[in-house]
DNA sequence: TACGTTGTGCTCAGTCCGAGAAGAACGGCG
DNA sequence: CGCCGTTCTTCTCGGACTGAGCACAACGTA
């Protein structure tokens, strides 16, 4: 329920008074946040967006951009779309992006443990967000301290843990390349956790949703959502089949019925160009390969 | 972030102070509560767990469980599971079957538009629960006012909309049985999308998570998983193709080398008893047939 | 005992998917 | 300008999976 009226042992006058003793008013006050989980493709990898805490705790860390609720004013979906445009100065740069609903904004889930923030008991509704490449957030503006920061640089592991307590000692992939950085980058707070679960939701909603089209311009080519595709889930797809799959799936994608101007970079045919139909869901849906090494991983 | 501290263009001195503006306690306060989507299978239909409301708003109408969180005491998993055995009288009746991971619980969604509750800002963090078939809440306890509803007396639309306006005219196949009561029972505040939400939730998640074992006791026979399914996806499926496909996936169920006492109610031979195996999602997935016929009704 | 019901297993055809390859268009380089 | 490597697009082929129907045996009930 929404504020509860319960109490059904006795009369409504209790009811009233037991009402009034719950008035949150009264009792240790909790405090509402939405933080956004901003994803993006640059350079064919998996970028998100960071700010860098200005003030304890975690000074210095890097963390989830996000803010108070204001409590009366604003729901949770404007709230988060709010707290978007502020951190990435899209109210200026490139509203007209927003408007054509280029970019994708959904619940992702709530965080509530009563010691994820030490100051007070602080209830975080976190969103996941899909953008095409965005510019860099302004400097001079309230997105100062953010930036985008590939996913492979960052530490997801539960907080603090040492690679040999708990979870596994492999690096998972995440520095096979050999990225600058020697220690990944540590996150405020629970964000790891939160951006752990986004990156799972977003890799599972490009199977069944053509969301990955929220991740490229009005106009693409089938290649460049198969780029989408092979980052986000980390694996080569064959450009035959994934050819013939999306154009299978009603409503994923329509022709524009022109191609790109110029071949890619390193050669080869001009392109088809598309953008994306009014499909809300892929049937039969985009199943990614080799899901039994990930079950592997899973029932560990 | 979880609280926020930012605030780049000026030093931490105005930070402090800007954080101390922004101190919930001083502004208009948010009441963070918890409500549970509880889904049973009785005989043969999807039922929802239900408290009648002795209070206004909404005073007579049925309302989800659920309660405040209870603030640095309790994160919203531990608040869900307690208002659920509150509701259910399950701390007492059979506990067992809650240690016995036989109840599934998993956040839904939040909540939280400021006019859904008239009386003040009230974010709602919805969690979905399956479980099997449990007793009638006891009169005398808390849950005096519980009881399980047919999801199909209940009244899905958005708040009050005539049938006419809005949304399509069709009772969707909510009262083609003729169930007793004329008027289909309307849920107080957005209880009811809250619910419309926990079904789609549900539906989708039988088809690549095994949870439909939740439904059932700790043994059951793949007719009685079939009929979680039926129930839950209002179709009718083929009876040696589900069994094929049930035993073909991996982890889902495990054979306890036994079969039931009897036959069928209307005869047939016993059948086999299994019991939920380890696997945590179903590969390949158990897809519902007919989907394009969903896929019209969302198109729309 | 007869009959309808149902669990379980089988077959068969259609569809889908992964893998490979071919043809054509393109950029870069000598 | 011609060659070569790259890549977009289409095609083919064999295996896997799915939906539909059927068979048979076990069971409850009349």
């Amino acid at each position: 329920m929404a504020a509860d009226g319960r109490q059904p042992s006795t009369g409504p006058e209790a009811e009233q008074e037991w009402l009034a003793a719950y008035d949150p008013r009264a009792y240790t006050p909790i405090a509402v946040t939405v933080d956004v989980v901003a994803l993006t493709l640059r350079q064919g990898s998996l970028h998100v967006l960071l700010v860098e805490r200005g003030a304890p705790p975690y000074q210095g860390c890097w963390a989830l951009p996000g803010g108070f609720l204001r409590a009366g004013e604003e729901g949770l979906d404007e709230a988060a779309a709010r707290e978007l445009a502020e951190e990435t100065g899209l109210h200026s740069a490139s509203e007209a992006e927003v408007r054509r609903c280029r970019l994708h904004l959904e619940q992702l889930g709530t965080y509530g443990a009563p010691e994820r923030d030490p100051r007070m008991h602080v209830v975080s509704v976190a969103y996941l967000a899909f953008a095409p490449d965005l510019p860099d957030p302004q400097a001079g503006t309230d997105a100062a301290a953010a930036a985008w920061h590939p996913v492979s640089d960052l530490d997801l592991r539960p907080h603090g843990r040492s690679p040999a307590a708990g979870a596994p000692a492999d690096t998972h992939g995440g520095g096979v390349d050999g990225r600058t950085g020697p220690d990944p980058l540590a996150l405020a707070f629970d964000h790891a956790r939160i951006l752990a679960d986004g990156l799972d939701r977003v890799r599972a909603k490009l199977e069944y949703s053509p969301l990955a089209t929220a991740f490229l311009p009005y106009d693409f080519t089938i290649p460049d959502l198969r780029a989408v595709y092979e980052a986000v889930w980390d694996e080569k797809l064959h450009p035959g089949n994934f050819h013939r799959k999306v154009l299978s799936v009603p409503g994923f994608v329509e022709s524009t019925g022109s191609t790109t101007e110029r071949g890619g970079a390193r050669g080869g045919p001009r392109a088809r160009t598309y953008h994306a139909g009014d499909a809300r869901q892929l049937h039969p849906a985009l199943l990614r390969p080799t899901r039994d090494a990930v079950d592997d991983a899973e029932a560990r």
